[in-house]
DNA sequence: TCTCCCACCTCAAGTTACTTGAGGAGCAAG
DNA sequence: CTTGCTCCTCAAGTAACTTGAGGTGGGAGA
């Protein structure tokens, strides 16, 4: 039972990294630094690939590497509960506000498509409701 | 009544964009080459404001610059509605995409906010059960 | 054992859509 | 005529990676 360790195309496979993200992070400081073997390859044992699957995680939830950083410090003790729970709470307002924004977007562009589709006989620009309401919502350019 | 025409700030004022962008449009090939004053100095016209509009609306639903050429070329008579309804409906599909993650972000996220506040007293790491959860998520890291 | 090829290594540059900064010049007001 | 704002160009910086060039290591098949 030696501390086995793996490749970083294993890591990357465990993880759900590309291999070129993981060096990219080692390098960035979110890792720490990787034992190497005798040949200068990395080794990725269980602690390391865990940490990866962590930032993975938190990147897949909207967290920008800087915020990761500091959820990483939380789960290493240097940092509150509390400042993690106020990153969070902040990454929701920021999610609730990206979801509105984009519930908008989903109306505004199936009017578009839908004025098209019910005017548009043919492929002609020229009778292409839809550019035309693109435009419609420009308002006064002044003189 | 000449063809009058304003600066670069006046048309960013107009547009919605800064005039670093607009300079970056027009490096970009989005904007026609600008007419100079004696000075030097880019004058902007109504047919460019307008065009700057459209470009920040597209910009504001969402679509790459690569997409908002395309439309300009349709709105340039450069390519046919059918082209433009397709860009939209891909976009519609993207958004929608989009808003779906969001959504189910939110979700997450708020389940790992409320386990957190009801548990935790304290600010104490140890004890926070947010840390925990973002782990729990966490599968078989293999041997 | 030899050879092959894939996975790995480093370092540099490219991507998107801009933003920021340095260094210099026009232009209108006081 | 001097201030100070806006403008000019060119270069570099940003996030979060990805891609590519050029070179090494190591396990598998012949």
């Amino acid at each position: 039972m030696t501390k086995s360790g793996v490749t970083i195309g294993a890591a990357a496979a465990r993880s759900g990294c590309t291999p070129a993200t993981i060096r990219f992070y080692e390098e960035g400081g979110l890792l720490p630094t990787i034992d190497r073997s005798v040949g200068g390859r990395r080794v990725y044992r269980r602690a390391e690939i865990f940490r990866l699957v962590f930032i993975r995680r938190c990147r897949d939830l909207g967290f920008p590497l800087e915020q990761v950083r500091a959820l990483l410090d939380v789960m290493d003790g240097k940092g509150s509960c509390g400042a993690a729970r106020s990153l969070v709470q902040a990454q929701i307002d920021s999610v609730r506000a990206k979801r509105a924004e984009m519930e908008a977007l989903e109306q505004t562009l199936s009017g578009l498509a839908a004025s098209c589709t019910d005017v548009c006989a043919r492929g002609d620009v020229d009778d292409c409701t839809m550019m035309k309401d693109f435009a419609a919502a420009q308002a006064d350019l002044g003189p």
